[in-house]
DNA sequence: TATGAATGAGGATTCATTCAT
DNA sequence: CATGAATGAATCCTCATTCAT
């Protein structure tokens, strides 16, 4: 029965949190009022009370379960039948679609803004597993481009992958932020800028 | 007298910054309130408002004056007496010493978080001319490049500015943000990380 | 269920507005705080924005609510059973009542103070229907008193009605306005001074 | 030489004044700044408490200066060459031009708001001062008018003066108020209006 | 006298959160 | 479980006024 009760939360957490995410995609997360969050979901406010300590709970559910589709988008990348390069342009490719969905959350877990999460919530834990999940799919990847002889060899695994995840995670920003700028006076397209930047990360581990 | 007023103002704006800047990387920006600034610049509340606009003010003139600040830092890096990839790295540094002392306005300017600044404000203009300048530094140290030859052509040379600010910027937030992270579990230093980093980029430009 | 809520918000309005008026009474509007009315209803400072907009929707719900006595109490004297004359009185009675009970909506009425109210509060568009009742009323009274031959034609009724309502209130205002010097000076009370008046202003109809 | 001071301050102090309500008259006196008195009459704002010991001291001085001016002009209208009525007529337009001129004192005068004047100011006696050459003047009018036979007998002056001045000042007011009401929807002009209404008054007097 | 400079006191409004039902 | 109702706490900004010069 705990369990079913358990099963039940967390289809008024997913919906409560996809109600969240547009409005902070849209607004941003301090400009969205709980009462919004509330009636995009169809809840009464106190009902958010509910499934959710408060506030910071929602951020930290949706930082947990933002990661857990970026993580299955990165399985897909890996598993998907390509050679070493396009698996890593598959990789950049989910980490963009990443920000593109929850731009926010992609913010606060590039930096580290703690003050907008709950750091006591269940979903906190949940989110460091998660991330942990990536860095060794990461890891298992790069590890075999060395084991083939495709990548040179790598010393530090995790610092390997927090320079990638940085230089990855700079590029979307500012394309994000100079794409008017971008594609008027320089007259080049965001994807292109990016696709070609991520070419260059990519040689960086040949 | 105008010209000797208008320099006096300057002085209080500036100690007002300082004040908020302090304030600004100890809390962040909306945590911090006018009425801490005064304090600590040791002012009246009031007397901020004859100085700024408003906070926003206050804020777009940090960006002004803290990419002055850069301007002249990558100034000196540029024209130290040293070979072409001394020089990156002191570019480099010269960002992660930005990124240190205004991480809040560096990660606005990475960023577009134009709602807290003030586009209305005198600073906004002057922010975007020495941001200019600080484009055409860089573009000229690597047109140099190019012309000796260390550097392969480069067909863009905006687009490189931005994939090379990208990147380092996404390192500097993420060696930030790791910090603990890296020391502790991985035992290497975050300077060295970020030297290492910044030499990866560099060599992509070879 | 939604037409109950609606009648239990009614409850509160009231009684905030209730608040409000005396204190507006007392102490004019612009010095009275929010806090006051709030502490005065025996609400929350918050609560009073449950159930108004803000202060102007305060102000612009006793324009309507205010008005709407008004009106019942005009009513009330058309229908006594008494010669015209007395009904005359009776009405100006009732205007004058209404200066008592709501002084600073009064002159805001006679005057044009649209600042003080907030031009799209549910409010505005009934007080505006009620101002229309109580023009017909009055028109419906004058006209009979044409037809019975006690008043001479009337070639505008609105703008009889304008008359002799902005020479009520200028009255009703300057008797007030001169209470302690009409009593103390001149020996006569400000009663006798208003019906005195009264009678003139019925004069000038026959 | 005291005497000298005083003489220059006088200038100094109708220039305060007049440009206090010429932004009285456009923007209501609250919301007229002090520093926006001083910008236009020419002086640091610090200066304008030279000549007025505050805000309320220069209402004050305004109400005594304006009410000098209504009195000369009621003196012209009752020593044109005019009949009764005409002078009567007179004395409203010069109470009309009054309240154009003063709007806001002039409601201040009708009314009893204290909290905007200063009692103590020097300014407030000559005021009161003022204010009973005018009801003399008044007051002699209507006795002339009584000695002549044209008036009926009136048994208090004083009472008989503030009816009139009630009326005509409601009258007023509410032509100003309604003044886009009265052209639009009853093709009445507001001048007609008036001196219709003033017409009516004067019968009431014989 | 004239004023530039500085400021304290003051107030409407917002919003996350609680709780009785 | 679901929620309507209630609210305390928090904060930016305004402006009349003072005072040293």
């Amino acid at each position: 029965m705990a369990r079913r009760k358990k099963e039940e939360a967390i289809v008024h957490q997913k919906r409560i949190a996809e109600a969240a995410i547009k409005l902070f995609k849209t607004k941003g997360i301090d400009k969205t009022k709980m009462d919004e969050i509330a009636a995009l979901a169809g809840y009464g406010k106190a009902t958010l009370y509910v499934y959710f300590k408060n506030k910071q709970d929602i951020i930290t559910f949706l930082s947990y379960y933002s990661l857990k589709k970026l993580r299955d988008s990165i399985l897909d990348a890996i598993n998907a039948d390509n050679n070493q390069e396009e698996v890593f342009l598959g990789v950049c490719k989910s980490i963009e679609n990443y920000e593109k969905d929850y731009p926010e959350i992609f913010r606060m877990s590039l930096d580290n803004i703690s003050e907008k999460l709950d750091e006591d919530s269940e979903w906190a834990k949940k989110t460091y597993d998660v991330g942990e999940e990536i860095n060794k799919l990461i890891i298992n990847y790069l590890d075999c481009g060395v084991s083939q002889g495709i990548f040179t060899k790598i010393d530090n695994y995790r610092e390997e992958i927090f320079r990638i995840w940085g230089m990855i995670a700079g590029l979307i920003i500012i394309a994000n932020s100079k794409e008017d700028y971008l594609k008027g006076a320089i007259c080049f397209e965001k994807d292109i800028f990016l696709e070609n930047s991520y070419k260059k990360i990519y040689e960086t581990l040949i």
